[in-house]
DNA sequence: TGTGTTTGGTACTGATTGGTTCCTAATGCT
DNA sequence: AGCATTAGGAACCAATCAGTACCAAACACA
């Protein structure tokens, strides 16, 4: 009944995300886009209606595939320790910036710049967010030591330690200091 | 020998800190400047010769307030037990938000944004950190309870754990959970 | 083969970006 | 008083910002 779409649309959301995760939201230009996205002006506002409605998608996809991801590996209940689990998801991090992906979490990096002023964009960030410590949470409370007591705290410690770890991801800080600081939380294993 | 400055240098300066510790670097426009510091433009690009190059003084500036209070808070060995004073930087965070300052840290919303990609704020930035993180590193061995042989790995882990929090600041993140976060450190003391 | 509908692309919008130019005002020194 | 030097301020700069208007191209259906 009309013109079909000549593009893929979640290939174009993948690279908008790609450039978003990158450079932010507010340091990612519509050129930028367009660039990444292999589209032009008129393809991207007709089937993105503009660049703070596309950001919320991305953010949507990017729960749905990293937040998820981590979500995955910290519930795999396949796995009866809940610590090895967080380890394994700590431990990616490091291997992140070890192959030289500085790019760190979209989601932290939202959090950091004015866009998260914006409601609908604050409102996605911190549900991945909550998402997040939930999983670590169920990591924490599946572990084959049992269930412990302090699980809402830790689960929020741990949730704040992935957020300053990928944010200095982005820095040019040592992988040395961020791994001194994944091994510290080996001692809130046992207690 | 020459026109007097009317301005006072240290006042305009302190009044661009504010600037862009509320909006970041990227966020912060050279309208939103002039209008903050009280200036125009011929006597900003005079004095500071240019945005960036008024940052890095911004930034040196923060070092010299925020970062050394915190260092001092931590160094301050006339109170005896270091995680007295560990608790107290992290209590004062929770107080700021409490108070409804959600700006967070500067050097952490620079980490975060596409600015750190420049050499020299990277540099900054990371100066300061490691200079907190000694600070850390001073209240873990000052510690009444005698120096511990991890105060490597736990004062990086205290770093992100600032970084992170000051961050989540930014967010609408709620107070509970932030002070589920720093609740949990307390694990970290006797070990 | 029309006809209606949506796509892709270009040109354009007004606003804003960081930065420069240039002139006048204000001072210290001689 | 006159001169050198610098501050302050306005006008101006090209470049870029996000977003819109418009038109031809491409398809489904009749």
């Amino acid at each position: 009944m009309a013109r079909p779409r000549e593009f893929d649309f979640d290939t174009a959301l993948e690279r908008a995300m790609q450039a978003f995760w990158a450079m932010g939201y507010e340091g990612t230009s519509l050129r930028d886009l367009l660039g990444a996205m292999h589209l032009t002006r008129g393809s991207l506002y007709k089937a993105f209606k503009d660049k703070k409605s596309l950001f919320l998608l991305v953010l949507k996809r990017y729960e749905d595939s990293a937040v998820d991801g981590a979500v995955q590996l910290l519930t795999d209940t396949s796995r009866p320790d809940g610590w090895d689990r967080i380890d394994a998801l700590f431990a990616s991090i490091i291997a992140d910036v070890t192959n030289g992906d500085r790019r760190g979490c979209l989601l932290c990096t939202a959090a950091a710049e004015p866009a998260s002023y914006d409601q609908e964009i604050a409102n996605a960030v911190g549900q991945s967010l909550q998402k997040l410590r939930s999983a670590f949470h169920v990591a924490l409370t599946t572990d084959q030591g049992g269930a412990r007591v302090d699980a809402d705290a830790v689960s929020m410690l741990l949730t704040t330690q992935y957020v300053g770890l990928r944010v200095l991801s982005r820095s040019r800080i040592s992988i040395g200091a961020l791994s001194d600081s994944v091994s510290a939380l080996s001692l809130l294993r046992s207690s």
